[in-house]
DNA sequence: ATGCCGGGTATCACTATTTGACACACAGCA
DNA sequence: TGCTGTGTGTCAAATAGTGATACCCGGCAT
């Protein structure tokens, strides 16, 4: 065993709920049911202790069980969470009707994203086109050097956060446009800064246009960014800075962080 | 102690795991934090057990706490747990593409509702309009009975299952319009049985307008409704069933449950 | 200043709880 | 028929959670 795991283990830690939690997150995008056995193999616990624990979330109503094939699956319980979330964080409830408003008027998919270590998450997402499934549903992470939100969100960061960001976060290839060199991610980074706003394409996906605008507080240090995705089949760059971009920020500076 | 516990106690039923969930669930859109010992009187348990299990759920990443306050407030998780959801449940993916489309073609508010138990669940959500906070987030739930969503996915059960929904379902009468007379509420049911599509008002928010069109599959039972959400001072009955009815029931039809 | 009070934190002996190896039942398959 | 892989059930051993207790600190009234 790890000697990581000190610190965990400070007679405060409950073991058992922390291998609850482990079965939970043993669901994602590629493993939306899981059997008992695959549970076991994803978390690397014992048989005895899956089975109880699985049978405890399922009695508590956290994971659904087709009686058929024996196999578990995320409970609209998650989606409570996620309800209860969007009550306790305060910039929710200011951002959305902004969101709401922005993306009646451009007709083009707006989401708000908020850091979360070094990725990004979508809190909100208001799709107005078709595009992939994992682009429209909130709750998804990217990389936030691979995301024109985080970049900006950097940009408004002091230089020694932005720095240790750049040189040691994590950079993931999704397409083969995909830019993995630091010095190019720290240069649009500081181009964001002069700018104040961040805009990429086929950063995630391929033909994808990104805008992002930060959402700044009192501290200048922005932790959330109103972002619109377009097609690049549709637009360049020109024509998002001239029908999209004001929109944009007019409403990423609405919004208190 | 009770005895209805004493199926949960099976031997299988791990404990500890069942009371970090209760911490979980204490959070709600009227306690957006919790402090240590709110979250004592919130649950019942003993001030070390929920120190214990808030530090753990901390540590695990599920709870942040603010280091001024001490207070705990549900974290980023929560929204990551929904997200393996939208990927868990298939009807969601069929779905999305459809809502967007006509939610794109009429301008108006448009959701997915879920059966959950003797509630409907939000599980996507579209907001076009400004409405309350609440109306726009997913993870709400309501109970079935008072919404057009519940009651025609009702519509579509079996007379039995409809009957004893109708007789012990639980109603809240969130505006004094909101119909809690169960006969009443039999005949809605029985109306959009006729119709294929419920429509009402007043029921949960006052001056709201709700129409919602059961997605059926090939046993004929719905569990799932397209429902779209207008304010009753911009239309009336009528105009709903002219203008927006038949896209909705286009959209549902659509999708294959 | 003083003392009280409530909330968060830390400790520790006791014992209830989890553990994990084993054995069983069942279904699909060679 | 006899595998093999899964889900289920059992039980002694020992680990891990319990909860009473005490401490620390800041705010507040006296």
């Amino acid at each position: 065993m790890g000697e990581e795991t000190a610190q965990k283990h400070s007679s405060l830690y409950a073991g058992t709920l922390a291998k609850g939690l482990k079965l939970l997150r043993a669901f994602d995008e590629s493993h939306a049911s899981l059997s008992l056995s695959e549970l076991v193999q994803r978390t690397g616990l014992q048989k005895s202790a899956v089975q109880r624990l699985a049978h405890t979330l399922h009695v508590e109503g956290m994971l659904d069980r087709d009686s058929a094939t024996r196999r578990f699956r995320p409970s609209h319980a998650w989606l409570e969470l996620a309800y209860a979330y969007y009550w306790s964080d305060p910039i929710i409830a200011r951002a959305l009707p902004k969101l709401v408003e922005l993306s009646q008027q451009i007709g083009e998919t707006v989401n708000l994203a908020q850091m979360s270590g070094n990725h990004i998450i979508y809190a909100l997402r208001l799709p107005s086109q078709r595009t992939h499934f994992a682009a429209s549903i909130v709750g998804r992470r990217v990389p936030a050097l691979c995301t024109a939100s985080g970049r900006v969100m950097l940009s408004t960061w002091a230089e020694e956060d932005r720095w240790q960001a750049v040189e040691t976060w994590e950079v993931h290839p999704y397409t083969h446009k995909t830019i993995t060199d630091r010095d190019a991610i720290n240069a649009d980074i500081v181009e964001c800064r002069r700018n104040g706003y961040a805009l990429t394409r086929d950063q995630v996906i391929l033909n994808e246009i990104s805008l992002a605008a930060p959402i700044t507080g009192p501290g200048g240090r922005s932790e959330a960014a109103v972002q619109v995705s377009v097609s690049g089949l549709s637009y360049d760059f020109d024509e998002v800075r001239a029908r999209i971009l004001p929109a944009v920020l007019d409403t990423a500076n609405g919004i208190l962080a």
